[in-house]
DNA sequence: AATACGGGGTG
DNA sequence: CACCCAGTATT
């Protein structure tokens, strides 16, 4: 069951509007080099912005290209990435360097299937990177998307009975607004990040709460005890 | 479908 | 202490 034209188009519009108002301004969004990109969606596999920042700029300062990073020894690419944790994590990017280089010339492939075939990018950061480098209409399904989508269009009662992604990933597909893949995504992560939160999402002045399968939940539960 | 893989932050 | 965080690869 997909949503009707209208709440996609309210999502959209309203999303977006947010995002020109409350987006964050992130280092990773003044490029669109894919190299700077792909290491900072890398980074944030699993590791939240705050901590990303510093160490993207210091990551960047010792390896300012994708030819800096494949001259490099990974032992110290490792040393760098303490104290980011999911440590396998840069020995992959280094080997993404490597093989872009001797199998792209130094270019990373603006291609989903082929991203993906690199070490450590799996469908997500493919859709990370063709989207903020590539500026296509790709779709991303991270931590943020998955919670935001689950909640406006699922709810919490369905969103327990979803078996998998696949139908989360279909959705996050069919809301991408023709050539706006860029803010559009951005927009759902940092919604999902700063308002659409975990614990104590602001439903109160939400712009999405109109539309939202999970609002009146929320409602009901501020009626009742929940502090 | 379930699990390993880091480390730091929050309530 | 339990849960969360711009996931991926392997069982």
């Amino acid at each position: 069951m997909s949503p009707s034209q209208s709440v996609v188009s309210t999502f959209q519009r309203r999303l977006l509007v947010w995002y020109a108002r409350h987006g964050r301004d992130l280092p990773w969004r003044r490029t669109r080099v894919p190299y700077r990109v792909l290491v900072s969606e890398i980074m944030l596999q699993q590791t939240q912005v705050e901590r990303v920042v510093p160490k993207y700029r210091q990551f960047l300062r010792a390896y300012p290209t994708l030819r800096a990073l494949a001259a490099a020894d990974v032992g110290d690419v490792r040393r760098l990435w303490y104290p980011l944790g999911y440590n396998i994590r840069p020995v992959r990017l280094h080997a993404i360097a490597r093989e872009t280089l001797a199998r792209y010339g130094g270019r990373l492939p603006d291609d989903g299937d082929a991203l993906r075939a690199l070490p450590g990018i799996g469908r997500y950061t493919a859709g990370a990177v063709l989207s903020f480098a590539f500026g296509r209409d790709a779709a991303v399904l991270d931590t943020n998307v998955r919670r935001v989508l689950g909640r406006v269009f699922f709810g919490p009662r369905r969103l327990r009975r979803l078996r998998g992604d696949s139908r989360l990933w279909a959705l996050a597909e069919s809301l991408v607004p023709r050539g706006r893949g860029y803010d559009f995504n951005q927009a759902l992560m940092d919604f999902g990040a700063t308002w659409c939160t975990a614990r104590r999402p602001r439903c109160a002045p939400c712009p999405l709460r109109r539309v939202c399968a999970t609002f009146p939940a929320h409602a009901r539960r501020r009626r009742g005890a929940e502090s």
